[in-house]
DNA sequence: AATGAATGAGGGTTCATTCAT
DNA sequence: TATGAATGAACCCTCATTCAT
């Protein structure tokens, strides 16, 4: 008898979630083009083929959009570092198979939203405010690469000689995707090639030369 | 006549020049602190001490103040760079310095701005469009840079394993201001120390070790 | 088979009727909490437990929402006037029967929602338009009014001295409710005592007193 | 040589001072004809001959238009009222006199005003927070009747066997002006007839009829 | 017949830009 | 030339109403 009624409400709830993921994905597409300011609803309804109203069945408002889009993304997100990491050895094996998964995964399209909307609104406190799941995939990551890194001191393949704080400082800096990069690079290189680049510049730095 | 004419014509341009130079002034300040949406003309105009339509009377536009802030910024930076670079003897020694220049100088300010309105508007599109200036700073550096590392190849200071796009691409991205970099950091460095520690990473990463 | 089918019918009907009167209820429940425009189908509905859309089976818009809602009052107090009035004997024992029968019954309420929503929508318009009914509730009145006023002038209770339709207009603002009474009268009067002492300013007011 | 500069500046003050009448008479009719909702900020504009914008500059909101314009009533009002009340002799007199500028003067406005909006906003908190010169018509007028009543109980030509808040109540309901006067009255009343006739009601239904 | 998701017109508000003074 | 009042387009959001299920 339950299992008359079930199907009938997750079919709805299923509904629902696709609605709200096809919302999502146009809100992130044109959140990206354009910025938070420059997005219009109007403009987001009409790329999912709806109206206005519809998305506010959806979310309460534009902030909430965005903190729904970086809500999905952390979640997807976070489900994939750990068994990335498991899979390997060292500490080392271990970051480059995380900057690998972050380089090449959805870490890059969320970095690129984020720093395209950066000072939009309040975005700063919004995310603290709305999105505490925000602040998570960001520790989570933090957490991670930090603890890696100092496995790395202690079995000798990464120098003692620079503070953790600053080899994971220059790890996000030189692994975030950069909306410059195309111009810089021009097309001479592949999402794979560069990474494999960087990877070596980034652990030359900071590798134990004395071993 | 005309001589008693064009001294006062160039008082007038001169003073016309001197609140040009206020109002961007005053621009820069407020969109750092609020974005380029948040930013309100009506704001710049009050931190100036003159009125709206004023500035209307020296720049087109909104977008236009942005650009002519980078303009400016442009040319003050420009006009250092070569003095820095020569002072020293070597390509690596002239790297370094460069750097030293760029993350202590105003490049730092100009990058949090550029971060700070980053998809403000079509700040994209606008600052290919009207910032002519824009790219003038960005080649020439990008020129520099690049002249630099081929010559620290040559000389041997630097591996040729990795492409010079690369290691120019990493530069920016390791010695760029980040928006979070107090997030990491916490307040256990100066920028004299940071610089310092990713210096050293930059150069073991791209050093030719067998050297 | 149309013997089985009457009773199903009327049934319908009844069910019908009872959902209609629920629907009413909630809403002039809302619309004298909230006032018109403030007062959404939603709630409404939500408050009988049903969906918006199911009002609109039974009414066709939210103005006639309100036209029901009188023309239901309408229906409940005119059945009570004649019965009040007939048990007294003289015009103004009618009058002062009426009167508390008014000042305790649901014209308060009526008045009291009339007057919340008031200019909410053309309201005006509205009552004029879609209820005649409306109109019969207030012609009822002031035709039994004017009677017993009439009646009373003639029996010598009452002046002549001022026209009757001066008397049933302060008749009228006299005992209507106020949406300031409370804010007047503090807690100091119940509704008893107040409109004891009220008639008693009014029969004073319009009484014989050559008589 | 202020008195230069002084004309200036009361030029532009005058002006914007002109503008803002308008701006509220415009409002005034707008709100009344339509009551708060569905009268549109566009509309207000409109009739004066401004763009919506412009009424944002004078006003910070619609509430706050609602706000001035009883600010305004209120002070033109409560300067008629001590001058009218102390050219009369007895407390009785008094009582008329500022009946006759009541209901001739444009506390009936006011009142209409009110009563059209009532319950449209949340307009009694809306009075109370930010018109503090709403309440203080209300109470000066309060305080006024209050003590004429008293007096007039003390010089025995008002009975003291009503409580004075009734009479006070019967004051407001008896002489507010009423959306339903004309549809009682017809054309056959001039509103200085009217107000004769329940002055009458009035003084003799509060009579002392002993004395 | 009931549901409630979807619609879309409409409203208040903001602000870059214009222009009369 | 400087001013700042005025403009008006654009935006976010609400909610009565409709309609497919």
């Amino acid at each position: 008898m339950q299992t008359v009624h079930t199907p009938t409400t997750s079919l709805k709830e299923k509904q629902r979630h696709e609605r709200e993921e096809l919302i999502i994905q146009a809100a992130e597409e044109v959140f990206e083009e354009k910025g938070y300011y420059d997005a219009s609803m109007e403009e987001i309804a009409a790329r999912v083929g709806i109206s206005k109203g519809t998305i506010y069945a959806h979310f309460p408002g534009k902030e909430e959009l965005v903190a729904a889009i970086f809500k999905r993304n952390t979640q997807t997100f976070l489900q994939g570092i750990d068994v990335v990491i498991e899979a390997e050895p060292t500490p080392r094996a271990k970051l480059e198979a995380l900057l690998q998964f972050i380089y090449t995964g959805l870490y890059s399209k969320q970095t690129r939203l984020l720093s395209s909307m950066y000072n939009g609104v309040d975005l700063k406190r919004m995310i603290v405010e709305k999105g505490g799941s925000m602040s998570d995939l960001w520790e989570c990551l933090v957490s991670h690469v930090t603890k890696l890194l100092e496995e790395g001191k202690v079995v000798g393949e990464i120098t003692s000689s620079i503070p953790t704080k600053v080899m994971l400082f220059s790890f996000f800096s030189l692994f975030s995707p950069k909306s410059y990069d195309r111009l810089l690079l021009g097309e001479d290189f592949s999402h794979e090639e560069l990474v494999a680049h960087l990877r070596r510049i980034y652990f030359n730095g900071i590798a134990n030369h004395e071993a």
